[in-house]
DNA sequence: CTGAAAGCGCTTACAG
DNA sequence: CTGAAAGCGCTTACAG
């Protein structure tokens, strides 16, 4: 049962050759003869030889362990997840696998987790920041590339693939404003956090732009339950002036705002766009409007770029700004 | 820039002490006095120590890796990024990190992941099936645990966790039999897969139990686009014989059944029930009734089970079967 | 074309 | 309480 491992001298003493020349055959390296060769073959395949990667990495000169590491929100959000789906794409075209982890927004966990991948050695690190970065320098200095997505980096100075959280909202509420909305609530969760934080002031910029009074642009944040957005659906809807329209920020909210106005019938009555495209949004009655991002996209830079700086360690240091695109369905009111 | 990175060796020399009592402070291991503890610990923090977690394993008796390796169809489908959540859940409890990859339900791709993984010597391995697994007896008999979850291994005797297809598939159409449809569609994938077999099994099985005749349940196999699906919504409504009711095999393709049936306008004349829970269900009109299951259920016991085997490698080989549940929304015609 | 030696960064097994 | 030696399974750098 628990029989050992063959080791490629194993397999050398049953081919009767140096373990060096096993080195070679099983790495497809030149100068092994055709029959020398062969027999080696023939030899790890009865002693079911298996590589252990993890002890050539050891010697090997740049030291690549052909692993990355993903981190991520939680591997279970349908935006983690499809972004996870890219990065493993970009990177099994180079080779190498990924260990993929969920931070659950904890800067803490976060920590712990980047440092375990350290510990690891991967190759370099692609993460949705949560907290304070600046742990890792180190790393950096040390040519380990870390790249942020869908959020920039506090306390380092790196790579950021990002979407644009001010432009869209903005498209989105001027959107809503050119139909005739005069009030409207932006719904969000924690401003902390910048995509909250820059899709409030794309708000906020399109709203000052049409001349609408600002105190007509209620703004709720914080949210970070189903229960929460519920109640803030109340709160709005039940205030003095209540929105004609809600922008939801996020993804999950905007579920939040499509149970809230189904459960009183107001579907049809209040307006909505939300943040970020979702499943069967398109189905739903009405068909919800949304800011749509591209998160396969995000991680198919990240990864890209995480390997073009194993390349050339030198790249300066950039941020890219994906672009947002209205996808215009029957919740705002404008038909598709 | 690229300096190179502070081994144990490193720290031992600034701390003034030789490199195995560094190895027991980084370990936390006893027989080490506090002021040489804390001196090692102050040089490790001056040189930013990282501890290689691969180079340790390599000496160490059992060689634990403290990684796993998962694979499912795709790490971005909402069913299976669920399923791995869990499993990272249930691995970060033991301290270990998870290698994630899609095999695309593509036999020779889930055959190279696997053999990579095993190259990284991860400790076991958790997998959706997709083809045939015997490349894999060899590490089994060495004591690398595999488990499959969610349908039954081929080639393999080993544990596995899926769940009651069969009884699912019973109850709904027993459900939409008794609630009066005598004509029945039945639309999968391809029934190759386990999952679809069981599926059509447990219909049939209930139809048959009805005494109805077995020509009034259509069944139609091998959908695997939405444009397969609609095609085969189409299909049955245009038969001489059009069925009152869809039991939609997979996830997938329940979503395009509704599509299907909104674009005919008929979401409200033709009955559907589907396999699977999928986001935003509930929120459509009318709100779909499915079979539930719970991938997180599944993705937990079987890296439990991972764990345990890797405790006592005698354990028997068991196969769990999870129950599913029903989940009457509207679309069944009968109410919630 | 082939192989013996040294070394990667640790842990194990011993010796003081 | 502390450390020197050997070895994990490979790759590197040489020598034949």
């Amino acid at each position: 049962m628990a029989k050992k491992r063959a080791t490629m001298k194993d397999v050398a003493a049953r081919a009767g050759v140096g373990f060096k020349t096993v080195s070679r055959v099983v790495n497809g390296e030149p100068g092994v003869s055709d029959a020398t060769a062969e027999k080696v073959r023939k030899a790890a395949k009865d002693l079911n030889y298996r590589k252990d990667m993890t002890a050539g990495n050891l010697r090997r000169t740049e030291g690549r362990t052909d692993s990355i590491g993903l981190l991520v929100s939680s591997v279970g959000n349908e935006f983690d997840s499809r972004l996870h789906r890219a990065v493993e794409d970009a990177a099994l075209a180079h080779g190498v696998s990924v260990f993929a982890a969920s931070t659950d927004e904890d800067a803490e966990r976060e920590r712990l987790l980047a440092l375990t991948l350290v510990a690891r050695r991967v190759d370099g690190l692609v993460l949705m920041p949560s907290g304070d970065l600046s742990f890792l320098q180190h790393e950096l200095d040390l040519g380990t590339p870390v790249i942020a997505v869908d959020r920039p980096p506090t306390g380092l100075s790196i790579d950021t693939m990002m979407v644009d959280n001010d432009g869209g909202a903005h498209a989105s509420i001027a959107h809503l404003v050119e139909h005739g909305h005069r009030r409207v609530a932006v719904l969000t969760h924690l401003s902390t956090l910048t995509t909250a934080a820059q899709r409030i002031a794309g708000a906020r910029r399109a709203w000052a732009e049409a001349g609408l009074p600002g105190s007509a642009l209620q703004v709720v944040t914080g949210l970070s339950s189903t229960e929460d957005t519920l109640r803030a659906v109340s709160a709005v809807l039940g205030s003095a002036e209540p929105p004609t329209a809600i922008f939801a920020a996020r993804n999950a909210i905007s579920v939040g705002v499509v149970r809230a106005l189904q459960s009183r019938g107001l579907q049809r009555e209040v307006a909505m766009m939300g943040f970020d495209d979702f499943d069967q949004a398109d189905l739903l009655d009405p068909a919800v409007s949304v800011v749509g991002q591209d998160p396969a996209e995000l991680g198919t830079l990240a990864t890209e770029r995480l390997f073009a700086r194993l390349e050339d360690p030198s790249l300066v240091v950039e941020q890219v700004v994906a672009g947002t695109e209205l996808v215009l369905r029957r919740s705002c009111g404008c038909g598709a």
